[in-house]
DNA sequence: TGTACATCAGTGAACGCGCGTTCACTGATGTAC
DNA sequence: TGTACATCAGTGAACGCGCGTTCACTGATGTAC
């Protein structure tokens, strides 16, 4: 990545370092504001630029919308990794799903336009699920993927006929996303013990998926 | 309801049909073209007044929005009221659980807006989770509390320590929520059984409350 | 090394649009006597 | 039962606003000889 720039000329690098800086400051923005006051001319004012000045660097308000979001993606994936992976695996499981709903009450509205962007290009027909973006490199899906399967190698989760690794980790995934989505939105004041009911909850899968 | 109405004066019952009309037009262009198309000139539009008719009945746009998404919560329950109660206790649980993913999916933007609008009055400090309007008489949340409740009492879950009857109902949400929002939002062009993996994951989470 | 020129990065002003809301108004509906 | 009046339901036009995007422009940067 650092040896892929250096071989920039400098123009091309200081045309990387402001389209960055574009996304920062829209990143800054919705979680500061909210993604509803994200505009060309918010963005524009908070790195000193006229408004124009942005089509430089993207094409449109929805092209920076589209980056913003991946790098959400590649952000709350480099978050879920900061959980040792040397963990008990069933631990370990746990742990990224803890990650994951942690990341979406730091950032809350990014987290929201992240899921809720319906700009995604559509599979042409046909295509099979590795195509979808959900196993992209960048999305988080693939490391619940992986912590299933070790669990699984480990024999502390039973693959049934009627649960695949696959339907395991969609089941851990809908479970925290579902945390993640009531707690930012409809549960934002409801006082509760969070911290507890969020470990019961995922313990209750875990078990649900034991031998 | 039909009584009380029979109540009102001529002039009363018109101004409370006026009012259901502009709250139908609002839902059906929220389903036909989204959230976002939704405008005060658009439900004008749809019940042939002006757009400054509309403030005989609600006082702002905030306003109809909020009387939209209530009617959704009722609606959303009555969706799942439809499931006969007198199924076998886990598997009444997860029918009216994929009761709530279906009726996301039939409503993909209306549902969206439900869940995603703030506007919800913040409870005062103080507030037990009782005051919440989770747990509304328009809420859906209830009926799970109910569903896990009657499932104890058959023996059929287990309460633990770590796994309170209203933690568990917790989870239980969490996991229909999360793959309602999945399925509408970042899921929708998957190829993959949904058939297949909601029912599995709505088994494994209740075997994870079993005894 | 110096000069002429092409390209690049960024500006300022304006475009047209759709929006929520207001306000003076008017005809219709109901009420009082 | 008829008339005078108050209230109600709804209109049309306009308000001011913020928005994404375009376009002719200009000074700065890099390139070629």
């Amino acid at each position: 990545m650092q040896a892929l720039e250096d071989d920039l000329s400098p123009r091309a690098r200081r045309y990387a370092r402001t389209q960055q800086a574009i996304l920062d400051a829209a990143r800054a923005i919705i979680h500061e504001q909210g993604a509803d006051k994200l505009s060309m001319r918010a963005i524009a004012d908070r790195i000193d630029y006229s408004p124009a000045g942005l089509y430089e660097y993207f094409g449109s308000k929805e092209e920076i919308i589209a980056a913003v979001c991946r790098q959400g993606h590649r952000l709350l994936r480099q978050t879920m990794l900061t959980v040792p992976p040397d963990l008990p695996p069933v631990e370990y499981l746990t742990e990224i799903g803890l990650a994951y709903i942690r990341f979406a009450l730091s950032n809350p509205d990014y987290f929201l336009l992240m899921f809720t962007q319906t700009s995604a290009p559509a599979l042409e027909p046909g295509a099979g699920f590795v195509e979808h973006e959900m196993m992209d490199a960048d999305s988080s899906f693939p490391l619940l993927l992986q912590g299933v399967q070790r669990a699984r190698e480990a024999g502390l989760i039973q693959p049934r006929a009627e649960l695949s690794v696959m339907e395991a980790a969609y089941s851990l995934w809908a479970i925290v996303h579902g945390i993640a989505m009531l707690r930012i939105t409809y549960l934002r004041e409801m006082p509760m013990d969070f911290a507890r009911a969020d470990r019961a909850a995922l313990e209750a899968i875990a078990r649900g998926m034991a031998p």
